[in-house]
DNA sequence: TAGATTGTTAATCGATTAACAATC
DNA sequence: TAGATTGTTAATCGATTAACAATC
């Protein structure tokens, strides 16, 4: 089943929503509630979830537990992935964003830093230097590194991620890495995003 | 003149390729250099810069330093906007990830802590709490701020920062903002985007 | 000239959404 | 039944890319 990525990302929000149904007991949903909750049509939530096969009544609309059972096997959210933190400011935004929420498919097992004296920050995740990525990652079978670093480190570290046994990055760096086709790369660039917020935020242009 | 949003963003990166050709004193390119750089094809750079009205010559390329001036002018990026960053993550990443540069089209001027204790933090940027919002975002004049902290403040600094004049809020909080439809909201959602990367990054799944 | 490159149209691709029959 | 909702096809929309004439 091929979902398309743009479904991928709506499903692990519909989950998040559905989560916080499932906590205050409510058993079922509707499209237009999902919908709502996360800023879509509701043909959209039904065309995603025509697309995991996933089926409702025009009675109750779906069943939420359900529901969560068929995105969690979609998207293989049993099999639940490791993820190292590469640089310091990643520590302090997946603890005060919430990233170790043990309800998210993914788990925070390792963090890594470049500077000797950050490495006393009190952390939720064991604290690293980067000289120990090769051993930990290999050890831990960490999957996915989160990489922000000043931009001339990211490629070397990026290198060593990958010769340790890496197969994704998301890559906070202004920078475009050079990494081998079977590695996945996801790039958020703020100086792009603050750009482009910049510009169409400006009162001359008309959107 | 309507640019597509992925034109912009692409227009931001251009940018940067093109200012470290200008540092190197290389006065062309070619709109293969341009794509190469940021890995899109050589047809896409050269539909972006039509949009733009910005043309080269078939012996030379394009003139680095005339096409900096024209994507200067198409995103108004003369009209450097102000950013604040708010919770405590955005600082040490901001600074990590060099978001001060003065070469970018916008410029940090403060930050704006939740907890007393996190205010002793040094840093590039003035830092507040958070109750000074209202007083320095309209003095300075602020117009998008990045937003990072527990979910469930969110909304609440999120309606601060609009009631204070805020026009731009990049998200990075895994939670909807609620907010007018004036207000441009960019939600960067970490927990979606590994979410995301762990299914992809699964081997049973073919891409 | 031959070869490389630009500029631009038309085709294609991928995702969203309108429309509507089927269901409860 | 009437009304709300689901499931699905076909139309639409927006962005990328193939194709190719024009230029140097």
């Amino acid at each position: 089943m091929n979902l398309p990525e743009t479904t991928i990302e709506r499903l692990s929000l519909y989950r998040r929503v559905l989560l916080s149904y499932k906590y205050f007991e409510k058993p079922y949903v509707f499209s237009h509630d999902l919908a709502r909750a996360i800023k879509v049509k509701p043909v959209q939530v039904r065309k995603d979830l025509m697309l995991i096969g996933f089926t409702g009544s025009t009675s109750n609309g779906y069943s939420v537990v359900k529901l969560i059972e068929q995105i969690d096997k979609s998207l293989k959210f049993r099999n639940v992935q490791k993820v190292a933190l590469v640089g310091l400011s990643t520590i302090g935004g997946a603890t005060e964003l919430y990233l170790g929420s043990d309800e998210n498919a993914f788990d925070i097992v390792a963090c890594f830093l470049m500077h000797e004296e950050t490495r006393s920050v009190k952390m939720d995740y064991p604290v690293y230097g980067i000289e120990k990525i090769p051993e930990i990652v290999k050890d831990q079978e960490i999957t996915i590194a989160v990489l922000a670093m000043p931009p001339e480190f990211a490629q070397n570290i990026c290198d060593i991620l990958i010769m340790s046994g890496i197969k994704a990055i998301l890559n906070l760096c202004s920078t475009i890495l050079e990494v081998p086709e079977n590695i996945l790369v996801k790039d958020i660039d703020f100086i792009t995003y603050l750009e482009k917020m910049s510009f169409l935020s400006n009162p001359n242009v008309k959107r």
